[in-house]
Order: C-alpha cells, then structure tokens, then sequence
DNA sequence: AACGATACGGAGACTGTCTCCGTTTAGCAA
DNA sequence: TTGCTAAACGGAGACAGTCTCCGTATCGTT
C-alpha cells in the first residue's frame, strides 16, 4: 500500500471514530470524510460500505473486549453475580456507539457481514463464560453463545433505542440471567 | 373534515398498508403518495410524521390484538405455555412489518410517541396475561408489563433485524419465560 | 528525469424527506 | 345557479445523504 494511501486510511479511521461517537453509527459519511480532508471517493475506495468502516474503527475496540472478558473470568462469587457482571459488560462493550447494539447483534447471525470477525470476538467471550458456568453445572446445557448474545444484544438494543439507563436495564438482565441458569 | 380530504386520507392509508407491508416500515413516503395518487404535500399535510401514518394503519391492528389476547387467556394448560403462547403471539403481532418490532418497542417508553396508544393496547394486554400467572403465583411479582414488552421485543427485534425464522426464536422466548416464573 | 501504476477528489447522479405557495375545489349562502 | 371563501391539493424544488466516475495528481521505481 503506497504510503498516502496509508495515512488517508488512518486519518480515516480516526475521523470515523470521531464523529461516530458524536452522532453514532447512522451519522453521515461524506462528514467524516470532510473531517478527514479526503474526498467522497477516497473514503469509498478504501471502505466501499459503511460496515468495512466500523470494522477498521473496531480493530482496537477488540482488546477491550479481551481484557474485559479475563476480568470477568477472574471474578469471584457466585454464579448468577459473574453472569449478570459478564451481562452488563457485554452491555457496554456493545453501547459505545449510538447504534452499535442492533448492528453488532445483527451482524451475528449473518456470514457475509464485514464485522464477523468482532462478532466472534464477543460470542468466543460469551462461549468462555458459558463454559465456566457450566463447569459449575450452574448453565443449562441447551442455550449455546450465540443465543446468549441474541437475549443480551435485544436488550441492549432496547435499551439504546428507548434511551434507558443502567437501572432500568439490569431487572432486565436479571430475567435474561434466571432463565439461563439452572434453578439452584 | 371535507370530503375530497377524507377520500385521499384514506386512500393514502391504504397505499401505506401496502407498501409498509411488501417493504417494511422504512418504505419512500413519496412512494406511498405515489401510489395513492396524490401529492407528497397532500401526505404530509395529514401526516406530519412517518409515526403518524404508522398509527394510522395500526387502526385496524388494535382489533387483532385483543382477539388474539382473549385467545390467550382462554389458553387451558400450564402456566409455561400460556406464557410462551403469549410471547409468540406477541412477537407474531409487532412483526408484521419489517422495522416494526424496534418501532413498536422503542416507542413502549416514549411519552411522546404518536404511536403511544397502539403500545398501551399491546403493554395492557401484557399485564393482563401477567395479572393471570401472579393470580395462579406463577410469574415473579417484581416485573411489570412494560418489561416483559421490552424483554419479547428486543427478542424480536433481534429475530426482525437477522431474518430469524420462528424455530430460532422459540428457544430465545423459553428462556425469557423461565427467567420471569417463579421455579415450581 | 521519466514513466506507469496507484490513488486522489469533487462534481454530479440518484434517492429520499419535507416545505412552500400558486392553483383548484368543496360546500355553503344568497 | 351562481358566486365566494376557506380548505385542500400537488408538485417543483431545497436539502441531505449515498455512492460513482473519471480527469488529475502523486508515489516510487527504473
């Protein structure tokens, strides 16, 4: 890749990254290619559809979600408090951006989606989680990854549309996280 | 309301009916003005918003709701399938269109919402089969009706987005319902 | 320095939303 | 019937966003 190439990209990703968190996912592209001092075409050459985009801005955003998931590995106490802690991180990780929680809990299911890749960072996490608490015999055995994240994704996409806040979304994930577990 | 403006009206529904239903809620208005023969000024003259079109066709709809919700009631069996038979009714009923199972869900906690109404008729339904199961103590007596909406409509806004087909969904709901019973 | 491959950029085609205002019409009153 | 006025119509066009096309500029190699 020649090396304006590069820096176009780069200046790119980071006015993506920038006015996604301003206006959220649905915010114009042709703005952030004005932000970034580039044309239309050059932002469409290098990211022919707004999902390649979220991709690129993702890359770091799958650290966070690595780290987030040992410490929740890491806790200690009981079943329900890891699921439930695991929940609301999975929560957040998915709500940083207006928009990102029906987009990434869509983009699951599909196979030809350009944000697979992250998706699988999230659903792997959710698999680690799982198979901790079912060591624990404390998980029904019948629900895999991906519909863990489907009932925590549709609540988090509930909630970003709705506007809810922390409060009014845990009594949600406490249902979600009862009929997950098995009934001590 | 002159006769000349209550004959577009409705021939403007009725345009919107079938548009909103061959390509969801997200449709071209002017298509629809198009379609009924009349100006888009003419459309957004009765319809401010897109939601207040979206009212308009749910008219109709609200009937469909309280049959289906006397059906359930009559529902005899357990107090599991009563549930579930709810919550497949209820995600049948917001997802005849495309987009509607965000729209219906979002606009459940929107005071402002023009659609408001239809929501109430679908959260009073709600608290109607959860008034049964508290009565037989079966339903856990600390959630209310709008978080049961918000819990079977973020699984089917999810089950909206990524095309998933009933058998995909069933198991999402069954976790849903346990979670929101009390164990027997 | 010259040259070909690579990349740039922005004008403009296209689609959808929504408004404005000149024109038409319904319905009433004389 | 005719005339009048408030009500309603309709579509051109302003505006915003997506995305493409192609003439121009730049990189990096020989």
């Amino acid at each position: 890749m020649r090396a304006d190439a590069k820096r176009n990209r780069d200046r790119i990703i980071e006015s993506a990254r920038e006015v996604f968190r301003e206006q959220g996912y649905d915010a114009s592209l042709d703005e952030v290619a004005k932000r970034a001092g580039v044309g239309a075409g050059t932002l469409y050459r290098h990211f022919p559809a707004r999902e390649n985009l979220v991709d690129a801005i993702m890359q770091t955003w799958v650290d966070r979600v690595t780290e987030a998931t040992d410490t929740v590995l890491a806790f200690e106490g009981g079943e329900r408090d890891l699921l439930l802690h695991w929940f609301e991180t999975y929560v957040a990780l998915i709500s940083l951006h207006k928009g990102g929680p029906a987009k990434i809990t869509c983009a699951m299911g599909d196979p030809d989606s350009p944000i697979l890749s992250k998706c699988r960072v999230l659903s792997d996490a959710s698999q680690r989680v799982a198979d901790l608490l079912l060591e624990r015999k404390a998980l029904r055995v019948d629900v895999d990854a991906v519909q863990i994240c489907r009932l925590v994704g549709g609540v988090a996409t509930v909630a970003d549309n709705a506007a809810l806040d922390a409060s009014a979304v845990r009594p949600l994930l406490e249902v979600v996280a009862d009929g997950l577990l098995i009934p001590a």
